[in-house]
DNA sequence: ACGAGTTTGTCGATCCGACCAACAATCAAG
DNA sequence: CTTGATTGTTGGTCGGATCGACAAACTCGT
């Protein structure tokens, strides 16, 4: 049963309110008490009551009307006092486990990144020694976090499908896992008992463009990616949208051509093996051990090459899919899309007119992330931060508050 | 953005937990005070607070403790009190708008489907000529209502793309409608100030699906209708997917073979050309004029003819699309898909084997609706109680209390 | 420079709704 | 018939949002 079907006490409005309030100091960095009350709806003294408990919980500080630096004149009255992630206040720890490497960051409430870290891994590596490296990479990148900073869990990207429940991966071919409960593995290497949340990369990715990226404000968004597989993220009504076990989005396998080649899915003619990385590689007959940087190889790319945009085109009639299922207003090209669609504009968006029902193609715009190549790094640090949004307190309760000194040792 | 940006209010709580507790009595049709306490998670102090307010409201009733007829002995204690809905309680009107005919039913407040009329439309029927029969239908129905039930609201269902904003619909391709607002011309037809709530056929059928059928107590199911067009209905997380502009899940335009026919979207190959009803029709070598009475021909059918086998896997290949893009736990085969499903389970289980990616096919179960034919007829109902449940003061302000005498004149 | 007008923060009082505890009602089981 | 269990009712309590009044801090016009 969905929570429309329960009831709402006063507890949970309280829990409510405080995340969101917080929320919005995360979203904007810095934010008046004004905007707030109009923001919430809420009254000037609740909101008051609000700011302080958050200051108390030391997870925000008050700010100097004057704002950051001599910002612009406002409109007459009193002007607002702010509200702002407290310095030395909490973060999180955010990995994306690519096909090629894995790259840590700390990552603050308010979303700036600070210290980062990366190592390569080979499709050969064993679950527990990506595990063994990523641990190290969070103990580097920890290393310089304020003594005092509670550490409030830890948000992993996946190439793969990740189960909801419990966080297992259950197919992450690109690694060559299968069922790996990775998120143990980091607790265990780490020896340190810190929520540590998993998700999709396509799914995140599409999380961080939401909160911070291209898709601000959009409230139906889908974010591809493109890292060997392809998979689709998706935001609908301002809401991730999950399916049962937490699998929905897996376009790469969408049908494509019946009579195509066979895709290691067990299908055939999977979209996968129409515009995947194999596929692109080939084309521009780049060595075989490479295709886990072509997204990087591409980005230095400056001028199309021809033989990819029968590939392009080939995007665009699959995004149509997308947008025929999902009706999206904003479809977002990650990973290796994102040059392609640099490239090949024109190609991508005549294959998806080609195919997409009027009124969805009408109502749909494709764009670049605005996140760069950070999108799924980000998300996972925004996944991390969900449960600080959703009851504060409870949070905190579970955050490490020695981290530094405890994987120091 | 989305709710979580805006803050909670007390009187929305109120709202809130008036609403929830009026759904439960209507998904239950009667339910007692001990039910709604451990289903509310709110104290039994509250909860009998809020029924007496739903009772002042006239619209529900106190029930004595036997509950309907000599019920099983229950456990010990105090038997707990029912709260049931009202006689002469609200009313909705439910319109099921098909391609050869339009069916009406006055629907109560806890689901059940009073009297019901039809007539038949032809596809050259202008919009305003189908809106006047369905005025006639709904004086009719309403005319058996009693004089002091107030009328919610009317719910209408369409085979065709609705807008969401403002129930416009865009296309409608079997019915050879485009921009035509449908809700106005009923309310102009009927002189009538009452909500109108429109809305697409598999929506609806997933919504009726999912609060009383085949999907009950299931958080991610989709409904498809086959109805001449092929569409889904999406539930996900408890919650209908809507997409941008509310044409989420037109699965019938996904790609299913690029070499196939040209279809009247303007692509080629989409599933819909492959499993439409005109296909089937053709290969039943059944009358050109029948295709719209397609399922009703198929619901007579006792064994399965050969040459509809080929079709029959072809609807399980491309649920396997629907399959991998939403990750349902149910997918209930509604319209003429209903008879080919019964007919040809086999073949259909076979085709979205083939495809679906195996996490995903594991977790799906294929089914007939707990609805038979009534799933969308009985979704346009459940839709226009919607604000009821929302909000029940407010939409029983909106309401027409005398709908059955200003009807009448 | 100074007052008028505007907007915001703060404080106490108030209101509203959920919660709690005690008690009465009503049943099953022994 | 007694005991135990469960539920409805009632009056009081508590938590949290709101309201009103006032002070604070700014812009703008003169």
């Amino acid at each position: 049963m969905p929570s429309s079907q329960r009831g709402t006490n006063q507890e949970a409005v309280r829990r409510h309110n405080l995340g969101t309030v917080l929320r919005h100091v995360h979203r904007t960095g810095e934010i008046s008490r004004a905007q707030l009350t109009t923001a919430m709806g809420l009254n000037r003294s609740t909101i008051a009551d609000l700011v302080g408990e958050l200051a108390e919980l030391r997870l925000t500080e008050h700010a100097e009307p004057g704002g950051g630096g001599t910002a612009a004149r406002r409109t007459a009255g009193r002007p607002s006092a702010g509200v702002r992630v407290a310095d030395e206040g909490p973060y999180v720890i955010a990995v994306d486990l690519g096909v090629d490497r894995a790259v840590v960051a700390r990552v603050g409430l308010g979303g700036r990144a600070f210290e980062r870290a990366e190592a390569a891994i080979t499709h050969e590596t064993e679950a527990w020694q990506v595990g063994a490296s990523v641990a190290a990479l969070i103990r580097h990148v920890v290393s310089w976090a304020p003594a005092e900073a509670p550490l409030l869990g830890i948000g992993i990207s996946v190439p793969g499908l990740v189960r909801r429940s419990d966080g297992l991966v259950r197919q992450a071919p690109n690694l060559g896992w299968t069922d790996v409960s990775f998120g143990s593995i980091v607790q265990a290497a780490l020896d340190l008992d810190v929520p540590v949340r998993l998700g999709n990369d396509a799914d995140l990715g599409a999380l961080a463009e939401h909160n911070r990226g291209a898709g601000l404000g959009v409230d139906d968004l889908i974010f591809i990616s493109g890292n060997v597989g392809v998979g689709a993220g998706i935001i609908s009504g301002g809401a991730r949208l999950e399916g049962a076990v937490g699998y929905a989005g897996e376009v790469g396998h969408l049908n494509f051509d019946p009579r195509g080649p066979a895709c290691h899915c067990g299908s055939q003619g999977c979209w996968e093996t129409a515009v995947g990385a194999h596929v692109i590689a080939e084309a521009l007959r780049s060595p075989g051990d490479q295709v886990h940087r072509l997204g990087e190889i591409l980005d230095e790319v400056t001028t199309a090459p021809r033989e990819l945009r029968p590939i392009a085109t080939d995007i665009g009639r699959g995004l149509a899919a997308v947008v025929n299922a999902y009706n999206p207003s904003v479809v977002i090209l990650g990973g290796y899309f994102r040059p392609m669609y640099r490239l090949l504009r024109a190609e991508v968006n005549a294959g998806l007119a080609e195919r997409a029902m009027a009124p969805a193609f009408e109502s749909v715009r494709l764009s670049l992330p605005g996140l760069g190549t950070d999108s799924v790094l980000l998300g996972a640090a925004e996944n991390a931060f969900e449960p600080v949004f959703a009851d504060p307190v409870a949070s905190l309760a579970t955050a490490v508050t020695d981290a530094r000194s405890r994987l120091a040792g």
